[in-house]
DNA sequence: ATATAATATTAACACTGTAAAGTTAAATCA
DNA sequence: TGATTTAACTTTACAGTGTTAATATTATAT
């Protein structure tokens, strides 16, 4: 008697069918230009059907991002067994972080710019997968204050501090790409290692 | 026979009141909540005549916009007669920056976030007031690097570094408002503090 | 007073997100 | 087996969207 099981996988296929369509639509023609329609039309299922699976548009970009979220987290876990330098390893998954962001730039806006907007005071709640990454930044500083390679012993605002950097520079890149940017990785290099020299200055 | 100067006049003065409103809705409710016909409501004129003063609603955008980044220019500039340490100038300068998109967190956020994803490549080019806003950080960096304050003597990378690091913070503090935060006013500090002292090491 | 130009409005089109009601097919129970 | 409940999906509908074309109104110039 499998056939609850069956059904139940049934229907988390289309979940998934509906999400890879949302993501698709989304990042080629941005959160704003993608009906329900249009994803409806993807799928080949009538466009009410989404909302068996999803409260609204806006649960449908959350489902997104939190995807995309765990895409960055494996991402950035995977340099962690890198047991040498701390510092080093912070640097590298700086670089990491910022490549992943210019990987997928529309991907990387839905989920730190565009979610925000939508979901007001959700974001990195508790448990959240925004507050594992977090907490993976919260990890690699930890170990570089604890061999006291920065001068500042606060974990929280160092780690704020180089999460601005990154974002920061990841968005520039992604909004204004007819700036007249020092070459891309060049740049990416540079606010890292001025970063973390400043954190140990 | 001033008429035609009058009607000129009369004809700016629409022109101001619907950019006014447009940016009060823009602010208040987000540009993607904001209808002509609500923009229209609220000047007491019909939707379509908006269009005889803006080619589209993304015009209109792009109008506020540009008022904003003249504003921030304008902020800015006051900080320019401080002719006392240049370190010290773009210290405060960086202040300046985070503060004014604090202050108006929707502005800023439609200037450098949602205006890039509507007005594809126009954002920075020659003679635009974007250009003139990253034109008075080059001078800023340029006197600190004549003064050889700073380990590198590339102004432009410089330059992009300090903005990575303001525009991060400050679209990290907006987004993201409910995230546990180090103190406001100390983060932005040690933010650009922590990038000087790592340009100049 | 009439013609001309400038300005504003009305009506319409093809879309949008989504709620409610209706339909169909499958699973359960008699 | 046949009736009934349940789950999955679709149709229809509503109020709202940006924008265009055609029309109307108003103010100026002749």
């Amino acid at each position: 008697m499998g056939t609850k099981e069956r059904r139940a996988r049934e229907k988390e296929q289309l979940r998934r069918q509906i999400l890879v369509a949302a993501r698709e639509l989304f990042v080629s023609e941005g959160y704003e230009n993608v009906s329900m329609r249009k994803i409806a039309n993807k799928i080949e299922y009538s466009p009410t059907t989404i909302y068996l699976y999803f409260k609204d548009k806006a649960d449908l970009l959350d489902s997104v991002c939190k995807e995309t979220l765990l895409n960055l987290l494996n991402t950035l876990e995977k340099l962690k067994n890198d047991k040498s330098d701390p510092v080093e390893t912070l640097r590298r998954s700086g670089q990491a972080y910022v490549e992943f962001g210019l990987k997928y730039p529309q991907d990387y806006k839905l989920t730190f710019v565009i979610r925000p907007q939508f979901q007001k005071d959700l974001g990195l709640q508790e448990g959240s997968v925004g507050e594992k990454v977090f907490n993976y930044l919260r990890e690699m500083v930890s170990e570089c204050i604890q061999q006291k390679r920065f001068r500042h012993a606060d974990v929280e605002t160092t780690g704020q501090v180089l999460w601005s950097a990154v974002h920061g520079v990841t968005l520039l890149l992604i909004d204004f790409p007819d700036f007249p940017w020092t070459e891309k990785d060049k740049l990416i290099d540079t606010v890292i290692h001025t970063t973390i020299e400043g954190l140990k200055a």
